[in-house]
DNA sequence: CGTATGTCAGGCTAACTGAGATGT
DNA sequence: CACATCTCAGTTCGCCTGACATAC
């Protein structure tokens, strides 16, 4: 079907970026199952791991934009899943805290996402597995940390 | 300064989504070097290595949107980059074709992305980089035929 | 004063959806 | 008629920029 040009077939960047594509649609179609999607997940992972922080805290710690995290943030609260109130310390800050349900709601998404890898990677063995993903932390080290 | 999530730091879905976005960086920065993005090179490629076609079967062996197709198609043309004429044996259809230029342009392209893989894969040997290839490449088939 | 924080408006690439006009 | 081809308008997600008000 996709006869990619040959050239493509080989070519790790285009490999990559070809299988990220499923990857991603696979998890977005993951999580919407429990109705969310990627920053939701990212940002309930964050503040549960490492507890109730101001939202530039946030920002750095889910690798959200600050103006994208306004927006996450709002839906959370909708949705009763966090809390958002003004840091009595120091009121430029709001406070994020994750509420029960929060805590609830990411347990369905981490079991949808688990879930979700063995899609992803159902052609390889459990070696090959942690082969690529050993590989790919390095690469991704290489560019995120010293350069 | 990215410190991700804990449960993201070995999660291959994230591993793949974040390297990807890396990838795509460095091709859309090496691509613009020389005035193009990777749907102008996809769609070059294509052309060069199957021949002229209607926009229709290009879309198929570019992986290219048909929506998406005509308004590269339209950038490559302004650029004296391929041609697009009638069928005269079938009026619904353009053919396409590479230009001379064209494949100037795209040999120009080629070199730009082989120095790019380079920099995307840098902290791995050359075996490990085969490594990398061979394991997305299953992964990527599995998921664009059978299923 | 300079800096940090939160908010808002908007841009961007790649991928996609849907509708329609035209021709086979 | 059903179907293929091309075009156009608009959407989505993740990532990013710039501007601004407020508070430290």
């Amino acid at each position: 079907m996709d006869t990619a040009p040959e050239r493509l077939r080989t070519l790790p960047s285009w490999l990559i970026t070809q299988t990220a594509h499923h990857a991603h649609r696979l998890v977005s179609e993951g999580l919407a199952e429990a109705g969310a999607r990627g920053y939701h997940y990212r940002l309930l992972a964050a503040l549960e791991e490492s507890g109730p922080a101001s939202q530039a805290t946030l920002g750095r710690r889910s690798a959200i934009h600050l103006s994208d995290l306004v927006a996450t943030i709002n839906e959370l609260a909708e949705r009763g899943l966090v809390s958002r109130e003004p840091d009595p310390a120091d009121r430029r800050r709001n406070v994020v805290t994750i509420t029960a349900a929060g805590r609830r709601q990411l347990k369905r998404l981490d079991k949808e996402i688990t879930r979700v890898q063995d899609d992803l990677l159902a052609p390889l063995t459990a070696a090959e597995r942690d082969q690529l993903t050993a590989l790919l932390g390095r690469v991704l080290r290489h560019h995120t940390a010293g350069g």
